[in-house]
DNA sequence: GCCGTTTGTCAACACTGTTGACAAACGATG
DNA sequence: CATCGTTTGTCAACAGTGTTGACAAACGGC
C-alpha cells in the first residue's frame, strides 16, 4: 500500500552521521543532506517531525563509540574515570552534536548503555540508589558540561590551540595589578597544559569528594 | 569629522540587552535589534565586527549581576560556592547568551571581576598560584557546564521541569530490567529533586575534594 | 481497472548574517 | 565661503537556513 519508500529513518540517519563525520556538524542542514541522499530536503519531513530529531538520532549514533564493558580487576571510580573519558572524546569531536544531545538526554540506545554503566559501577562501589543517582548526575555534569566548554576549541588544530591559550594567559597577565591582582598572580598558570588535563583533574577531584561518600569508605 | 554618531557601542550594547532581557536571546538578532534602535541593521557593522561581538558585549554585561564582595568571617569555600551558585543562576536565566559566553573567556569588565574574585578565594584558602588555577578551572568547568546542561530547561516554567523529570524518571524505570539493571534499579532517585539541588551537590563534592588539596588541610 | 494511501518533488515563505554601492552630514582646509 | 575627505547610516541584494502545502507518481487491495 502505497509508493514504496526509497528513504527510511535507517537510512536518513546513516546519511547524516556520513554527512557530519565528513564534513562536520554544521554541514547536517536539510539541503545538504538530501543532496547527499539524492532527494529533496521536504522529504525528509515524512520521517522526522524536524531537523532536531535527526541530529538527537546521529548524536546518538556517534555515542557508540564509548566502551562501557567490564574489565576484571579494575576499581570502580577507575572504570567510571574511562567512561567519563571516553565520553568527553565523543563530544570533543561532534561539539555541535553534543550541543543538541546534552540538554536533555535523548534516551536512545547508546545514551542508554552509557547511563546504565554508570549506575552499575556507583552500585558496585558501595552507592546507595539514591547516592548513586546523585553521584551520577554530578559526574555526567562535570563531564559533558566541561565538554560543551572545551568542545569549541577542540575542533581547532593543536597549534591554535595553544596559541589561543597562551594569548589568554599573556592578557591575564598584563593586568592592572591594582585592580586584578589575584589574577595577575596566578596568571602564568591559567589554561596551563591542555583541557584534557584540566578535566582529568577536576574529574578525579570530584571522584575523589564522591569516594567519601561510599558505604565501603 | 565625518556625519555625527546617532549610535555607539554603548547604545547598541543598552538595546541589546534590553531586547534580551523582553524578548529572550534569541529575539537578539540584527533586524529586530535594528529596529529596536531605529536604524538599519547594517548599521552595526559599523560599530562591531559581527553580531557575536555584540552577543559577547551583552553576556559580559549580564554578569554584572554576580556578587563577588568579601564578607566578614567567611570561610574561602564558603565565598566560591557563593560565586559559583551566582554565576550558574545568571547563566540560567539568559540561557543562549551563556552558549556564547562559555566557549571562551570574554575577558571583559565583569568576566576579570569573577575570575579575580574566585582566585583571590582560592588564594586565601592556601593554594599555590599553581593549585589555584587547576581549582579554578574545575570550578568552572562544573559550574558553566553544569549551566549549559540545565539552561534550556531551566527557561521553561518549574511545572513544565518538574513534568519532564518525572516522564524521563519513568521512562527509565520501564527499561527492561534485563538489559538496564542499574538504570530500573536507580530509576526513582535519577532526575529528583530539582537542577540546583543536584548542582550544589556536585559543586559540594568537588569542593570537599579540593579541601583536600589545600596547603591548610 | 479503479481507489486510497504512502512518498517524494516543487515552489514558496519567513527568516538569518553579511556586504558593497550610495548618500547625508560633519570638521578641516584652501 | 566652497570644497574635500571621512565618518556614518540606508538600501538592495546574496546566500544561506528550516519548514509547509499543493501536486504527482507508484504501489496494494478491492
Amino acid at each position: 500500500m502505497g509508493r514504496p519508500a526509497a528513504l527510511s529513518r535507517a537510512r536518513i540517519v546513516d546519511g547524516a552521521a556520513a554527512l557530519v563525520a565528513e564534513h562536520g556538524a554544521e554541514a547536517l542542514t536539510a539541503r545538504r543532506l538530501g543532496e547527499a541522499l539524492g532527494c529533496d530536503p521536504s522529504a525528509l519531513y515524512r520521517h522526522f517531525a524536524d531537523m532536531s530529531e535527526v541530529q538527537r538520532e546521529v548524536g546518538d549514533h556517534f555515542l557508540g563509540a564509548v566502551k562501557v564493558d567490564v574489565r576484571a580487576g579494575e576499581s570502580w571510580d577507575a572504570t567510571v574515570r574511562r567512561i567519563c573519558v571516553g565520553l568527553r572524546s565523543v563530544q570533543l569531536r561532534q561539539p555541535r552534536l553534543a550541543a543538541l544531545v546534552r540538554a536533555a538526554p535523548t534516551r536512545l540506545g547508546n545514551e542508554l548503555r552509557i547511563t546504565d554503566a554508570l549506575l552499575r559501577e556507583l552500585l558496585r562501589g558501595g552507592f546507595e540508589p539514591a547516592a548513586a543517582a546523585a553521584a551520577y548526575h554530578a559526574l555526567i555534569e562535570l563531564t559533558v558540561g566541561a565538554a560543551a566548554i572545551d568542545a569549541d576549541l577542540a575542533a581547532e588544530p593543536a597549534a591554535a590551540r595553544r596559541r589561543a591559550y597562551r594569548s589568554w594567559r599573556a592578557h591575564y597577565a598584563e593586568l592592572d595589578p591594582a585592580e586584578f591582582p589575584s589574577s595577575v598572580t596566578v596568571s602564568a598558570h591559567l589554561y596551563e597544559g591542555s583541557a584534557d588535563d584540566r578535566f582529568e583533574f577536576a574529574l578525579d577531584t570530584l571522584l575523589a569528594g564522591l569516594a567519601h561518600l561510599s558505604r565501603f569508605t
